[in-house]
RNA sequence: GGGCGAAUGGCGGAAUUGGUAGACGCGUUGGACUCAAAAUCCAAUAGUAGCAAUACUGUGAGAGUUCGAUUCUCUCUUUGCCCA
């Protein structure tokens, strides 16, 4: 018996699918089509446990549609633009593209060694000028469809980078590479107005019945739709001001009215420009962040003009107006009415400041006597306290019926306010898709004529500057047109919008005159099943899918308004963190243990290893895997195996070097199995018992194999391949006829193909199966028996199981029992009262 | 603080529509083979009592619906993720 040689096997099977280009696609409008798709990678250096997981997942899913008779497109790609490229090159002292370009083709060979089903001759990489030539012209078509604006806005700005700071870049109020505390500046910027389209992108989420809740309920709270009313307050003391126009989602407390809240940055602003005070107080605002959080934790202050705001609703409530850092301009108006009673943020100020906190909603149950003292009271009951709303139930009622009454009184309007806001593309980043705008000597933007495109980055550039290298770069910069002389723009484009059409140039990714070929787009999209991590839930999906909606605007020849039908979030993959005393992070290989339970650092045995939490593998807690070097180890079918075999996919998996092993040692226990069931495939027996049972076994798992492959049920899938695995160990210890064999080891080797390719193609080839291969279906005839086992219950507790024929009737059943010499005696002298009867399954017999 | 999930042996987990709880794997224990070890194979493995057949308990806690609940409802506890 030879041990299974993966090396040579995994070797062989990778050369042969390359050489008979067995995963090329070509577009077929007579076939039906499957578009399979994950997450593409970053070219960080090396692929990691994460991306085997992922891929894995959506290999399995490829080769099983393949088998199935689609045509199945499942390609693969690099999202190549981005920051860690800058930042190792100027530690490197290289260029950025030289450097991403170095990792895919390292990344690209590791991904190889996995034996992926993928369409390698469709392979795009987003920094290529290939690819983001499109993207400019989809930019300047965007613009033209003025869905792309320019506005002055407030960024994150790291003051020692010189450089923009995207919201998660920001840790604790500091830049996450410099470290300087982070500055709020205004800047102009390049938007998407994705807001244009956030009544449809809320919409639709409920057309899409195979995402995860989760995700949809994600996008639904991130879009935020609110109704609400739009109100202006009359204001006395200052004669430029007359009212201020205020959102609200809760117009219903009113009457708890105590002050009004401005943004620091609201027009009127203006009006204190010259007091220092005012200035200093805005100077204090920009220390804080721009999220939503750092907002909502930091502490509240406020700036008290000498305005005053009348309440529209009791114009003989007069209330003093503040600048206050909890309000943002971006929302509603950048102007807020305080209800202490009824909000925290509100109640806070209100405390701080001594401001009335009067309350106007009380809970059901409670008289209303009820006060507001120690916390705002944000739940709801009814109106108290508020003339003639008093006695509205809260909310619903009272919230429409005062909007009612505002609007009746000519005081407001109602309206629908969304917390999505447009999204800011600018980056002062020289390693990103140009921005196809040029500026004249004013200062006015212009479109690059599209015969000019692409604007292509600069090969040669200095990465040693502070800030934005193209800025600095006067060559590229300046440019004469038509003898004229314009200023490129200098930012780049975000990398999410690189990412957000990728799935459309998959589909003709050698077409040149456009990003996409219509025809292509319209047979494979949109994307029958998308697998990545839940960590893109928000931002990703979001912005691909406004991006469908963007380019479909105005384009009749777009057929498809949803760039992905199915979506599978996966797990992460975690391991054990190994620390010493000093709190040092040790990798897995750096430890050793003798008696598997006290660890101590491999180079010196003095220094004990504390084992800490399983966590995500990162590269910082020192926890991580190398994928490649497993594979040299086990092969790339047992570690795609273990990889799906312990945990379900979309749920963290633990690595475990005991699991893998297990995985490892299963593919040789296989190979054993399989040269034993070759040494009988020939036998002439005829013997019915073990005919009928490896028929009636091997229809089940084909049952098992679909509805678990259906429901993403890896693991359990898994766990049907080892039951299959010790079936057919016991099986061929008895007499059985070899054809009957054949045909259904046949089978089990095609459904676990998917699974361990090369594994089964080396079995298939090795039992003499050639040429296509095709999904076995279940016959259903041979699952049938003769018996079945019944589960015997006496008043709902299970008490036997009992064997009888199949389709036996209740009565029968009944008479049965109290004949046999086991069962009978728990009904001897009873009464039976009543029975439960379930088919072929189940009996509850109710006894006094 | 809000939203959405989760909780099953020593561990990862399974149980398709309310119908045999613990599939499958890991680990552990015992045995075979071996001079010995590794590898491999065989057996046992939820808990308690018992030599055993068997009995009772058991899916985070408590209640409810039902002939029957891991599955449905309510309350609570713990925990994860997202948002604030």
């Amino acid at each position: 018996m030879n041990r299974y040689n993966f090396k040579e096997i995994e070797k062989k099977w990778q050369d042969f699918w390359v050489k008979n280009k067995s995963f090329k696609t070509e577009k077929d409008l007579n076939k039906k089509k499957f578009y399979c798709l994950e997450m593409f990678p970053y070219p960080s250096g090396k692929i990691h446990m994460g991306h085997v997981r992922n891929y894995t997942i959506g290999d399995v899913l490829s080769r099983h549609k393949i088998l199935q008779g689609y045509n199945v497109l499942h390609p693969m790609g690099w999202d190549s633009f981005g920051m860690p490229a800058e930042n190792a090159a100027r530690e490197n002292n290289l260029n950025p593209k030289d450097w991403t370009e170095k990792n895919i083709s390292v990344m690209k060979n590791q991904l190889k060694k996995l034996g992926l089903s993928i369409d390698w001759d469709r392979e795009i990489s987003t920094c290529s000028e290939e690819y983001y030539k499109h993207q400019q012209l989809f930019f300047l078509e965007m613009y033209e469809k003025g869905l792309v604006y320019r506005k002055e806005n407030y960024v994150n700005w790291d003051p020692v980078d010189k450089t923009v700071l995207a919201n998660e870049q920001v840790i604790d109020g500091r830049g996450w590479r410099s470290g300087a505390m982070v500055e709020r500046k205004k800047l102009n910027q390049w938007f998407f107005n994705i807001s244009k389209f956030s009544e449809d992108l809320l919409n639709e989420l409920n057309n899409l019945d195979k995402w995860p809740n989760k995700v949809k309920t994600m996008q639904k709270n991130w879009i935020g739709k609110s109704f609400g009313c739009e109100i202006d307050f009359k204001i006395e003391g200052n004669n430029n001001i007359d009212k201020i126009r205020v959102f609200t989602t809760r117009p219903d407390t009113l009457f708890g009215l105590s002050f009004l809240a401005l943004s620091v940055d609201h027009p009127i602003s203006k009006y204190f420009k010259n007091n220092s005070e005012f200035e200093k107080f805005q100077f204090e605002c920009s220390k804080t962040g721009t999220t939503e959080e750092s907002i909502a934790q930091g502490e509240k202050i406020g700036f008290k003009t000498n305005l005053t705001a009348i309440n529209p609703l009791n114009t003989s409530q007069k209330v003093p107006v503040y600048f206050a850092n909890f309000v943002l301009m971006d929302y509603g108006f950048g102007a807020v009415f305080g209800c202490p009673a009824h909000d925290q943020r509100d109640f806070d100020f209100a405390k701080k400041y001594k401001l009335d906190i009067k309350t106007v909603v009380v809970p059901d149950g409670k008289d209303d006597k009820f006060m507001v003292t120690n916390e705002a009271y944000t739940e709801g009951g009814r109106i108290i306290n508020s003339d003639f709303l008093n006695g509205l139930s809260v909310p619903g009622e009272s919230i429409s019926k005062t909007i009612e009454i505002i609007e009746k009184r000519n005081l407001g309007i109602k309206k629908i306010n969304f917390r999505l806001k447009d999204w800011g593309v600018s980056r002062q980043r020289y390693w990103g898709c140009p921005i196809p705008i040029m500026y004249d000597k004013k200062g006015n933007p212009h479109p690059v004529p599209k015969n000019k495109l692409p604007v292509k980055l600069p090969d040669v550039i200095d990465m040693n500057t502070k800030g934005n290298p193209l800025d600095h770069n006067v060559n590229w910069k300046n440019i004469n047109l038509d003898g004229k002389s314009f200023i490129r723009e200098t930012d780049t484009l975000d990398t999410f919008v690189d990412s957000s059409w990728y799935f459309l140039r998959f589909c003709s990714p050698k077409e040149d005159e456009y990003g996409f070929d219509y025809e292509s787009i319209n047979y494979w999209m949109p994307v029958d099943q998308y697998i990545g991590g839940v960590e893109h839930a928000i931002l990703h999906l979001l912005y691909s899918r406004f991006f469908m909606k963007a380019i479909g605007f105005k384009n009749q020849k777009f057929k498809f308004t949803e760039p992905f039908e199915g979506l599978f979030t996966q797990g992460m993959v975690c391991h054990q963190t190994y620390k010493t005393r000093e709190g040092k992070w040790l990798n897995p290989s750096e430890i050793d243990s003798d008696d598997g339970k006290n660890y101590y650092f491999k180079e010196n045995k003095n220094i004990k290893v504390i084992v800490g939490p399983s966590e995500s593998m990162s590269k910082s807690k020192k926890n991580t895997i190398d994928p490649e070097s497993i594979i040299e180890k086990f092969g790339a079918d047992a570690v795609k195996l273990f990889i799906l075999s312990d945990s379900p996919p979309e749920k963290d998996v633990q690595w475990s070097e005991q699991g893998m092993l297990a995985s490892y040692k299963f593919l040789q226990k296989m190979w054993t199995l399989h040269e034993n069931i070759k040494l009988k495939l020939n036998d002439k027996i005829e013997s019915s018992v073990a005919e009928k049972k490896i028929e009636k076994f091997i229809n089940e798992i084909i049952a098992k194999f679909d509805y678990n492959l259906e429901k993403f049920n890896y693991n359990v899938l898994i766990a049907n391949l080892y039951e299959t695995y010790n079936f057919l160990f016991g099986i061929i210890k008895d007499d059985i006829n070899g054809k009957i064999l054949f045909e259904n080891y046949k089978k089990f080797l095609i459904i676990i193909s998917p699974i361990i390719p090369h594994f089964a193609s080396e079995c298939l080839e090795d039992i003499g199966v050639k040429g296509n291969l095709k999904w076995p279906s279940v016959d259903k005839s041979k699952l049938k028996s003769e018996t079945i086992n019944f589960v015997v219950q006496l008043n709902g507790k299970k008490k036997a199981t009992f064997e009888t024929k199949v389709n036996i009737s209740e009565k029968d059943l009944i008479d049965e029992i109290l004949d046999d010499k086991n069962l009978k005696k728990y009904l001897v002298g009873k009464k039976i009262s009543k029975s439960f009867f379930v088919k072929n399954r189940l009996i509850n017999i109710l006894i006094k």
